[in-house]
DNA sequence: CTGAAAGCGCTAACAA
DNA sequence: TTGTTAGCGCTTTCAG
């Protein structure tokens, strides 16, 4: 074997070293090239970058800033919940944009709703040394993230709030939504207004029970515990469980579905029976095709691009230094009425 | 300023050689402890693992990869087109799962068809030391890649294959994928199909063009050339050339869409003129509530988390070392029929 | 303008 | 079982 002073290309990459001696320069001189520092005669500078092409040289990164210490890797992490859902992709994406606009990339995971998985993703990007986190988290105590972030990377949370734990966050009103889009099928004169909604250790689903509960409280009403059903996991669910409410001697008129899967569920039983003109149907979240279904879906609709550049801007400012107390920014969302919500009630 | 052998923590993260100086061992022994290594009595373990949740030490991951030489970063890169966009996203998690059971984390980016920024992305994520490339690429021609990947590490693209380079690829086999739509309805009678297809520049549209013809031609047809438009970049000009299409002496009484965003266009366009119970359609790509509008969505499916699996067992078995020749997998999209596309012609 | 030496945080190869 | 030394690829510091 040769000594450690050959040149041959071992099949590895070539490194800085590599180029310096095939330029005949020193180690120093080819930094300064690669970086675009000044201090290099055209001459030399010129010589260098033959011998980068030459030898198919690409910095190396990770030494660079291993030795500059302290400096920024140029990383950071996007923890969501399922990157092929259309919520978690919309927002990446837009985070994506700032980190872009940060000369920063993006390392991201699933979360799945499991704690554990939560964790072992949080240690496994800090242990990267990214320079910020967005945290889409699971519903349960965050405090645990205090220790790991103890002169960690800051730390920004997207859709859910932190528990047990001071740190930036964006995320949408959703006890408002929920209230707009139940008080909207109240308006028309909807006195039977079931509601449906996902796992209730999630504090968003839990809030949006409260909005459902409060715009009933608004006019004086309460909802009829038999057309509230918590803890719906899937499409398929949300359709057995709205399949079971028609069925009642006293049905409901209306539908709010506390998410976007729940929505296609309930649109799903309501059409199987055909009365998806006769019963009201108000969705939280949007879809692509919302429009386009039958009738069209009203949804009360979060801006998700808006959201991922909150997140982002508020992450970067961060990682330039900004000192101030944590922040936490809540999006208003919006009704988007398209007919679905817009059935009034039989009589 | 404290000399450099304070040990004071600024502010830094702790390092390798905090926590040995705390636990009154050797750097070398906290490395045993952090990375598992026998060799430590429980005792010193013991005190080494005090000191590590002490000073809420991290390994440092670049550090420990540059030293130990040529070893894997566990880091893989994903660039795909969009990654708000369904397909992109459901590729993305697959990708993700199988990096996931490699212990490997994902590094992703959209290149959004700019070929610059495929370009830029690629020659960061080799600088971040990929252990592997997931590439979704521009229509152009990718021999530079060939410079980039000199003793690079593995690349499988993905969706669209390599020009001018030798690579794995996962692709769909989108000749057969239109010829299946468009005979699906030729096959009901259908005389006046129209097609409608993204970008000339990339293969994929160009494919599915060809499979578009060759259904016709199977049958002795030539499609009019004023019912094929290549070139629809979106949504809405879909819609716009559906309409004026309809307007014609002669419209069409089918339509075959080449994508999933050019489906949402006609179906809009077929709405707004109601008649889209009378003109046949099928798409291109699936969408999640494709089965939910009116009329249901006939589509031709690609299989895409099969895909993204396909791709990422291609790619870590590379990583792993596998030195046989490129490899292209063509994987066969299906006809779902759904109700759109089984409208008869007229009379 | 250019270069030599030191060392970022860690692990390989050896000691002891 | 534990520790010492060298050095991964690079940039900093300080000298020429």
């Amino acid at each position: 074997m040769p000594g450690p002073s050959s040149l041959s290309s071992t099949g590895d990459r070539a490194t800085m070293r590599d180029v310096a001696t095939l330029a005949g320069v020193s180690l120093k001189t080819v930094s300064r090239v690669v970086n675009d520092e000044r201090g290099v005669s055209p001459e030399v500078r010129q010589r260098v970058s033959a011998a980068v092409v030459t030898l198919g040289y690409r910095p190396n990164h990770a030494a660079s800033t291993l030795r500059r210490r302290g400096a920024r890797t140029g990383l950071v992490g996007a923890l969501l919940q399922d990157l092929s859902n259309s919520f978690s992709g919309a927002l990446l994406r837009a985070i994506e944009d700032v980190a872009r606009e940060n000369r920063t990339a993006v390392l991201t995971a699933s979360i799945d709703e499991e704690v554990d998985r939560e964790r072992d993703l949080v240690r496994d990007l800090l242990g990267r040394q990214v320079d910020g986190l967005v945290l889409m988290p699971t519903g349960r105590d965050h405090a645990y993230l205090g220790e790991e972030l103890r002169a960690g990377p800051p730390v920004v949370f997207v859709d859910r709030p932190p528990r047990g734990l001071e740190a930036d966050a964006v995320t949408v009103d959703n006890v408002l939504g929920a209230r707009r889009g139940t008080e909207h099928l109240l308006a028309q004169g909807h006195r039977r207004v079931a509601g449906l909604f996902h796992l209730p250790g999630v504090l968003t689903a839990q809030d949006r029970v409260t909005g459902f509960t409060a715009a009933h409280a608004d006019r004086g009403m309460q909802p009829d515990p038999r057309l509230v059903v918590t803890g719906v996991p899937s499409s398929v669910e949300a359709a057995r469980v709205v399949g079971e409410m028609l069925a009642l001697d006293d049905p409901p008129t209306a539908i709010f579905a506390g998410r976007n899967n729940l929505s296609t569920g309930a649109i799903r039983a309501l059409a199987e029976r055909g009365v998806q003109h006769r019963v009201a149907l108000v969705g939280f979240d949007d879809y692509p095709l919302a429009d386009l279904v039958d009738p069209p879906l009203t949804v009360v609709k979060q801006n998700v691009p808006r959201i991922g550049r909150a997140v982002g801007e508020l992450l970067f400012a961060r990682v330039a230094g900004d000192p101030s107390p944590p922040r936490h920014l809540v999006v208003e969302p919006t009704l988007v009425p398209r007919g679905s919500g817009e059935i009034p009630p039989p009589g």
